[in-house]
DNA sequence: CATTTCTCTTGATCCATATCAACTGCATTT
DNA sequence: AAATGCAGTTGATATGGATCAAGAGAAATG
């Protein structure tokens, strides 16, 4: 359970966490188990966890004025998720993060985080390099959204993140790339006949 | 100059920085100034610089395979630009940043930024807090990007960065938003028509 | 295991935005 | 001040992707 977490943050920062700086990580996350369908966040209310996906998926999604969802993130094993706006600043969320398998992930909160941060130099350095890449890949996504076509986006989302086709369904991708499911599936149908 | 820097960094972090710890701050900067037309970085060099706008305006942009522009980002008055993928990594960049006016910038480089993180816990605040205002202002341009029509575009950037509408000319708001010139021309009619 | 409910596909039509083209200032250069 | 060029506007036309509709599987549910 906690193993995959040390893992992770092993890997990302390049290092091994000394078991005593562990001990604070443990002590700051608690295993959350949701069945598909069941909601981490709904919107409206103020997000109270930051989440370790452990197995599962999930998704971020608003929902529009005329009730249509738009998926703005997807998680799988080894992501975090997490309205990090709504948690930081405690204000209610636009978002609704429900799990599309089930799922188990390790959760904290904005205090827990805040101490825990100051209390293991491992996690700090893991957050300042998820962030990065975060960073880093939502210039690249907004950059996709004013530049591709509907064929280039499927592409980059193949290229970028391939464990996403196997994992969700086509409509719930086509949302993520802002197209319409028809769309996504001649789209699809044009790709793979080359 | 600096006291530009200073101020901002005291309003982020709703404090005020001891002097001792502003000393570090000036010396990991450096004043660079940039005519019209001048690069801050060119596309397939590597980045080199974080820098604070004192006064200006720049954009950040690629180029696609038909030689058409993509403006990614700006930045005025009190804002940071930079490829931090780039300038992290030490990679090519994809970008381009110029100044659209005259400008003043505070610059620093890799190198000391991770100096400075250590030397000054207000800067450190700082680079969070920025980064966390990142993030939420990222993933809100993303769903605008796969939700918003033409005309919800402009109205949300009005909104959001009216000072741009003032700053920038309509060509440079219409390739920041993923429109043409026309739409856009069109758009912003409609939008002053009521 | 039958029934209901989704998901995906395919076709026909429609519409928002792109593209192409011409014209009008403004601003910059000579 | 004439010449050149660029930013913005407006109109006509084209087109990528949305919408509407219907059917076929696949999967959830009683």
């Amino acid at each position: 359970m906690f193993d995959k977490l040390r893992k992770y943050i092993d890997r990302v920062t390049s290092a091994v966490i000394p078991d005593e700086e562990f001990v604070f990580i443990e002590k700051a996350f608690e295993v959350k188990r949701l069945r598909k369908r069941q909601f981490l966040l709904h919107q409206d209310t103020v997000c109270r966890y930051m989440a370790f996906v452990v197995t599962g998926a999930l998704r971020q999604y608003s929902i529009d004025e005329d009730g249509f969802e738009h998926i703005v993130n997807f998680a799988i094993e080894d992501w975090w998720i997490s309205d990090r706006g709504s948690l930081l600043s405690q204000t209610p969320s636009r978002y609704n993060i429900d799990a599309v398998e089930d799922s188990v992930l390790l959760v904290t909160t904005l205090d827990k985080l805040n101490v825990l941060r100051e209390q293991s130099l491992s996690f700090l350095k893991m957050a300042h390099i998820l962030d990065q890449n975060h960073s880093i890949a939502a210039q690249k996504r907004i950059e996709a959204g004013i530049t591709m076509t509907a064929e280039e986006k499927y592409r980059y989302l193949m290229a970028a993140n391939p464990e996403f086709i196997q994992r969700f369904p086509q409509n719930m991708l086509a949302s993520y790339l802002g197209l319409t499911p028809e769309t996504m599936s001649r789209v699809r149908k044009q790709v793979l006949a080359r």
